[in-house]
DNA sequence: GTCTATAGGCAGATAGAC
DNA sequence: GTCTATCTGCCTATAGAC
């Protein structure tokens, strides 16, 4: 059902998108410019003005996307016949995937650069974490019902934990750029939950 | 050995070097400039410009003084007869405070914006982690010695996780201002050191 | 040490032609 | 849809007086 583009593959909207979103998740929503975007689409900034009325609303459509690609991901994980261990070293997956491109999670960048935010990218933001902590505290009360999980306190508080050691070892792991670090990390946070049984 | 100074707690030096500290810490090295801070202490930018040559030599010093203050507290800490796990609960206690004043950690924020900062501040962010790591390794071998600590893998990658773990749970619990969610993560991150006894 | 004044550049954004 | 031209404002930084 969607709409046949012969003469190429994403339309401009699209391309800016991909180009502004990269451009933040490496150098963070204050680090870019609209003619960093229009260079090198080799487009001037009006046309960006064009497709989008401010960086604001920019910025809005790139959470947007990226929560609605991250929820299908999640959506894809969760239909699968796994343990809940497994799940989570999928969801893990996820954000190696995203290191591995030399990127800091779109989110966890704008967590950072929060208070300097448009209050919609804000609101974006908040409903981000908020979907993938209901998602991790649903794997992992599947894993206590297995018996494949085990964690001191609430369900939502081990799903926080979780989220946020992945997050900071993407930030940290990625000055040096060693995906091994963010791997490591990855399996240490999976023993602290798993290592009770 | 410090010089007298009767008239005023801290020289402009120092008083800059605060409120740029508080603005990177919250608003990130590329959401805050020289007009701000001199605004806020009521002087010129060029005063500020006496001071530290540019915005990158703010910056180093910034790194620099912050580097020392957070030694000294592990110094502190590492000096008392502690058990490993009360030693890893004072450690996060010191994110804990930076929290409760609204912050970011300073090399937490400039490790998100690594990669527009200058040169001679990523040398000091890599130091800063580098520094916190070989700490916690130390007190992680100190616990496995003890008895009181366990985890797969090396001493590091225990270390690093802790710390991500640490940087992440600020990040990500800075935005809804809730201290009782940076608090959870770090009681998690400790269980998964220690529940393995 | 701090000021006023200002340079020079880049930011986000708009008008209007094509 | 994309362009050129331009506006206004803010940024870092400097010159030179006091």
């Amino acid at each position: 059902m969607t709409a046949p583009r012969s003469h190429r593959v994403g339309d401009t909207a699209d391309r800016i998108l991909d180009v502004a979103q990269r451009l933040v998740q490496q150098r963070g929503f204050n680090g870019f410019s609209y003619a960093d975007v229009a260079e090198e689409l080799g487009i001037s900034t009006a046309a960006l003005h064009y497709h989008f009325a401010g960086k604001a609303e920019l910025g809005e459509a790139l959470v947007a996307r990226y929560a609605s690609r991250f929820a299908q991901a999640l959506e894809a994980i969760a239909a699968e016949p796994l343990d809940a261990p497994a799940k989570l070293e999928r969801y893990a997956g996820l954000y190696a995937d995203v290191f591995r491109d030399q990127r800091m999670c779109l989110c966890g960048m704008l967590a950072a650069e929060f208070q300097t935010l448009p209050d919609a990218m804000r609101e974006g933001v908040l409903r981000f974490f908020d979907h993938s902590e209901a998602w991790l505290r649903a794997v992992l009360e599947q894993g206590v019902r297995e018996g494949t999980v085990a964690f001191d306190g609430t369900a939502i508080e081990a799903a926080r934990t979780f989220l946020a050691g992945l997050e900071g070892a993407m930030l940290l792991a990625r000055p040096s750029g060693d995906i091994e670090w963010l791997e490591a990390a990855s399996r240490g946070l999976l023993t602290g939950l798993t290592s009770v049984s």
